[in-house]
RNA sequence: GGGCUGGUAGCUCAAUGGUUAGAGCAGUUGACUUUUAAUCAAUUGGUUCUGGGUUCGAGUCCCAGCCGGCCCA
């Protein structure tokens, strides 16, 4: 509340197009019309009315108000939804004066609800002519621009409405994503897997190497942890004898924001009792495939929408071992020694430095000679054990880990494992990778391990990356409906 | 975190350090009874991201900050 003696700045200056439309807003309650309506029976979706369009026919349909092209006494207009948009036309000497007066006080973006028979116009249009018509929302603001759209990146991830009603291609994205999702929980379904939920708060992050949000639960007086992933209760589900599980929620990495990260992000893991990384290569190829919408190939566009590079799925997709690959791009890395490594990295032009540990500069090889290149889908496997560090070692070589990472678009996809079970390895792994902070380690998961853990397959599947693919965004921004962004202000 | 780059009307964009920051769309008013990026005429609309500085004069140059984008770590 201000006072006299307590005052207040002015207040911005009401927008005019804005009170415009209040005016608008106004006279309609004045002419005795809610301009907010309830419940509007339509015959179908824009589309659908199109398909069933025919002379004469009456139906009625529902949408926004996108164009308006006035010509006197006739009015023709289009209604859009979510399928498309139709032509509308409106005589005023048809109408009532009163109908004609709060036809007047429409806006491009209210919703309407419409009634009349099907037409074509002169110039081949198909057309509704109305009879009726009901005022369903008033837009107080107006929508983008019509031709060129919403444009500006950072409003069309603060508003997304705005870039769903003006950007075709994002609708089709997020549609994308939602037939993927479904299709993803079909495929596995199909193949006899539960989907199931495990905690999201957990007071001990643990499945992967990475900071956690934090967060506190009063009632308990503890801190809880935000999921890094959900691998240690999925786990614990094998125990519990059900043979196949996935999940396909969120999880929360406290890292930086980036075109290929965002903190909240959505993530698949299954775990499959008896099977291996081999199996689990075949079933990921199969998944992927199987939500690619019957594509063999997705082309990558830049903003100016060219295709840049296309990544073809086409079956089968290569396998091969890691060591086989460093040496496809350095014949004779293996039978060099460490320092001859070093100098041979520096050679091909990577940042290879006397700090690093040998297997960080095959590695260094590794990403930026062979990752980085590879576009068209690859499982790697056999890698080295220090990579990755959690994984079951091969029988035949203990040097090498019972791994695959696929790689596509020059980018770590989705890893696969055949998982460790012997559960003092797993929790000597641990102790090791926690650098003996004995907090950070699950008892809990160790103590269900011990209980026995079959031995099983699991791979994991970043959603939004796969989208990211599938649609061709360079961007997870593009991919993730409302994105994490600094506040403004 | 570092480098580069951007922020101008509701939207999309202009504007050699120099008159009163313009255009299209949207809005408002008028004309037009089959238009369709309708057309035509008139017209409203600005904290040029914010705060300092240089200058006779800053949207423009400099510094700092805020919020993006690209590249790198």
């Amino acid at each position: 509340m201000s006072t006299a003696a307590d005052p207040q700045p002015d207040p911005p200056a009401p927008d005019a197009l804005l009170a415009v439309r209040r005016q608008k807003l106004d006279a309609l309650r004045a002419a005795g019309v809610q301009p907010y309506g309830a419940r509007f029976d339509v015959d179908g979706t824009v589309a659908q009315i199109r398909e069933r369009f025919a002379e004469g026919t009456a139906f009625r349909l529902a949408g926004r108000v996108t164009a308006h092209r006035d010509m006197g006494k006739s009015h023709f207009l289009d209604l859009s939804d979510l399928t498309g948009r139709i032509q509308f036309y409106v005589n005023l000497k048809n109408l009532t004066p009163e109908q004609a007066a709060v036809f007047m006080l429409l806006d491009l973006g209210d919703f309407l609800g419409i009634e009349g028979e099907c037409f074509t116009t002169r110039t081949g249009e198909p057309t509704i002519r109305v009879s009726r018509f009901t005022p369903l929302a008033k837009a107080l603001r107006p929508l983008p621009d019509k031709h060129h759209g919403l444009v500006d990146v950072e409003a069309r991830h603060r508003q997304r409405y705005l870039d769903l009603i003006a950007n075709e291609k994002s609708r089709e994205t997020f549609q994308m994503r939602s037939r993927v999702m479904h299709g993803i929980r079909t495929f596995f379904h199909e193949r006899g897997f539960l989907e199931v939920e495990t905690p999201m708060m957990q007071p001990v992050a643990g499945g992967a190497a990475a900071e956690p949000f934090k967060t506190h639960h009063n009632a308990l007086g503890i801190d809880l942890y935000l999921r890094i992933a959900p691998e240690l209760y999925l786990k614990r589900l094998l125990v519990g004898g059900f043979p196949k599980v996935f999940e396909l929620n969120r999880n929360f990495r406290n890292e930086g924001l980036s075109r290929r990260h965002n903190p909240e992000f959505t993530m698949l893991e299954a775990y499959w009792a008896y099977a291996d990384f081999e199996l689990m290569a075949d079933l990921m190829e199969e998944l992927i495939c199987s939500v690619a919408d019957g594509r063999e190939a997705v082309e990558l566009r830049d903003a100016e929408g060219n295709v840049t590079r296309t990544v073809s799925l086409a079956r089968p997709w290569r396998r091969a071992r890691y060591r086989d690959l460093i040496e496809e791009v350095a014949p004779g890395w293996f039978s060099l020694t460490p320092e001859g490594r070093l100098a041979k990295a520096g050679e091909m032009g990577l940042e290879a430095h006397p700090g690093m540990v040998d297997f960080e500069v095959t590695q260094l090889v590794f990403e930026k000679e062979i990752e980085a290149k590879q576009f068209n889908p690859l499982f790697v496997t056999h890698l080295p054990k220090e990579l990755v560090p959690l994984a079951k070692q091969n029988a035949e070589d203990p040097s090498l880990v019972d791994v695959f990472e696929l790689v596509i678009n020059g980018m770590e996809f989705a890893p696969g494992y055949t998982e460790l079970n012997d559960p003092d390895v797993q929790r000597a792994r641990l102790v090791e990778q926690s650098g003996g902070e004995a907090q950070a380690l699950d008892e809990e998961f160790l103590l269900a391990l011990e209980h026995g853990m079959p031995p099983a397959g699991g791979i994991g599947l970043g959603i939004d990356r796969l989208l990211m693919l599938l649609s061709g965004s360079d961007s997870i921004r593009d991919v993730i409906l409302f994105p994490h962004l600094r506040p403004k202000e």
